[in-house]
DNA sequence: CATCTCAATGGTAGCGATACCACGAAAATC
DNA sequence: GATTTTCGTGGTATCGCTACCATTGAGATG
């Protein structure tokens, strides 16, 4: 039945050892119910066996499989890169596996046949990236009755459990900046997926009416060169103007297009991204930015589903705290 | 046995339809060898039902768990996201799954807790990143019998299947690129992963003796805020140098370095990055570097992969070209 | 000293799918 | 028209492990 060598199984430990296959499993899954001794016994036995347990058989058997699925966007942003990562180390700890998904930032039919392939794997839990998906994907998840976790965006009524923040609350909060500062013109930049469009709106909208030049859409995910293209629509300003990225990216390339172009900074411009990226910290001078700790989230996340996997009954919303990071980009023009 | 209600499964289906199980099974995995219309009502009923096949009894029994197990170091780092995200892709498409291994830049050890653990699950095939593996991996390894590509680096003999490039030829193209040039005074700044210093030292032996005025180690990965670092170290420069960068992110803190202080690039100091990464192409000038297409990498060690799974002999090792982009941050110091 | 408790271990029956072989009916061959 | 081949389908055993219950014997209890 199989091309491959045949593999040592637990019952050739078993046998090494001069124990049942039972307590060779319990030796691994529940070491406390097995005598010293005898675990010592078997685990010699795995050792000089080079033995590796077969998770598929123990999954099946067990229904625990003891798989996460983790379904980002992209991993080429390392805003959901960081989530991931300490999401995928936080359960590795714990002995789980992360199966990879990348949906996109497409059609939502893409998430949709990745959730219900991925299913098929009889995942532990899942991890999802925002909060909007489509009734299909919402059913299948239903169905298969598995613990989810949403993550990087903030809802009242989440299906299973959210870890993020409010996009609106950082436009504002970013718009409240501004007007403290003595901002009179405005203008945004910004990516089309759906938070970065929640940050936008709750920037605009804080804003006083008529006072936004430029609004642009920038098709996700946003990137330094999009930033630069957008910037040379806004220039050059008449008067100080305060600018909102939606991504450090981006901010970073309308600054330097600002700069190839004489405009200063934070002087005729001020600029605020988002996502605390390192390219943001190194450029000169630095930019402002709203900082969220997106390994924070990913290891919240797997906190969540590892209590959940433990029956516990944790809180099913999670905020995770922004800050505004004010940097060289901005400055306030009340002062002297 | 389970704490979650029972899902629908293969003989619910069979049942259903009015089939039997194997049929079931057969529309599933070699729908040319059941009749179209006994096809069709299978279909029907599977749709019906919603029924989601366990692919951890499917992979148990097959001995095929249709499962890719991928391990890189970081998915921080953009070259190795672009690698991922491909192959992550590619393999998807054929029904396979990734899981995602993090190895870290640190010790051997956790590569091999890594690789011992990914293997229970028996994976069809393994992607791992660079060449240098420990002993008790290769032996890990060579007892599981999976196939295994390696990328992003090119040996001569590798254990498997290996995608990649050489390079020290890197670094030895980046000091010929200079020396004709015409520059005669060189620094080189890189991480200290081994393939960073593959590059680095394939630069610093091409160069005369005594022309290298600085030879900097970053701990890996190379950041902005590391090449920043660094050029603090070497300005300001006497004469015209040419810095050779392991890495984009570098390169690009060693220029706004060099910019806040005054110093002219190109004119007083010339840079050269690796990687093509986005801030390269968004700096201004923006960084020449060198090109390797990640993504065509991923790809590349899919389909070996899938080849190697559907039981052809391909190729064993794969150049995949690397360019050098000559751009705004070096120039020809003979033009007039 | 009989009884009870509990810790340590073993035996058996699945988990849900596929490999393999067997079988009848239709199609192809002579 | 008899025989061979093919096609479509079904039955059974098994993949490697764990849940569940049974069993044993040592120590605690009265």
């Amino acid at each position: 039945m199989s091309i491959r060598r045949p593999q040592v199984k637990l019952s050739d430990v078993a046998a090494a050892a001069g124990v049942a296959p039972m307590t060779v499993s319990r030796v691994l899954n529940s070491p406390e119910r097995v005598a010293p001794d005898t675990a010592e016994r078997v685990r010699a036995a795995i050792a000089s066996l080079g033995y590796v347990p077969n998770l598929l058989a123990g999954g099946l058997s067990s229904s625990r499989s003891r798989i996460v699925a983790a379904i980002v966007p992209t991993v080429a942003s390392p805003i959901f890169a960081a989530s991931l990562a300490s999401f995928t180390d936080a359960l590795g700890a714990a002995g789980y596996h992360v199966v990879l998904g990348l949906s996109g930032y497409g059609p939502a039919e893409s998430e949709e046949a990745l959730v219900a392939a991925i299913l098929g794997r009889r995942p532990d839990g899942l991890l999802l990236t925002g909060t909007e998906h489509s009734p299909i994907t919402r059913r299948h998840l239903a169905l298969a009755g598995v613990p989810v976790v949403e993550i990087w965006d903030l809802i009242d009524n989440p299906a299973d459990m959210v870890v993020g923040f409010d996009h609106r609350a950082v436009g504002q909060a970013v718009a409240a900046m501004f007007l403290r500062q003595g901002y009179r013109r405005f203008a945004a930049i910004g990516a089309d997926d759906p938070r970065a469009v929640a940050r936008r709106r709750g920037f605009t909208d804080a804003l006083p009416t008529g006072s936004l030049l430029l609004d642009h859409v920038l098709s996700a995910p946003a990137s330094m060169q999009g930033g630069r293209d957008a910037m040379a629509r806004l220039l050059p300003p008449g008067e100080p103007i305060a600018l909102f990225c939606s991504s450090d990216a981006a901010a970073a390339g309308a600054m330097i297009e600002a700069a190839s172009r004489g405009v200063a900074v934070p002087g005729d411009l001020a600029v605020c991204g988002f996502g605390d990226l390192e390219v943001g910290r190194a450029m000169n001078p630095p930019i402002s930015t709203v900082s969220v700790d997106g390994a924070e989230i990913g290891r919240t996340a797997a906190r969540c589903l590892l209590g959940r996997l433990a029956g516990q009954e944790g809180p099913r919303r999670i905020a995770i705290p922004f800050r505004i990071e004010e940097r060289g980009s901005t400055r306030n023009l009340r002062d002297p």
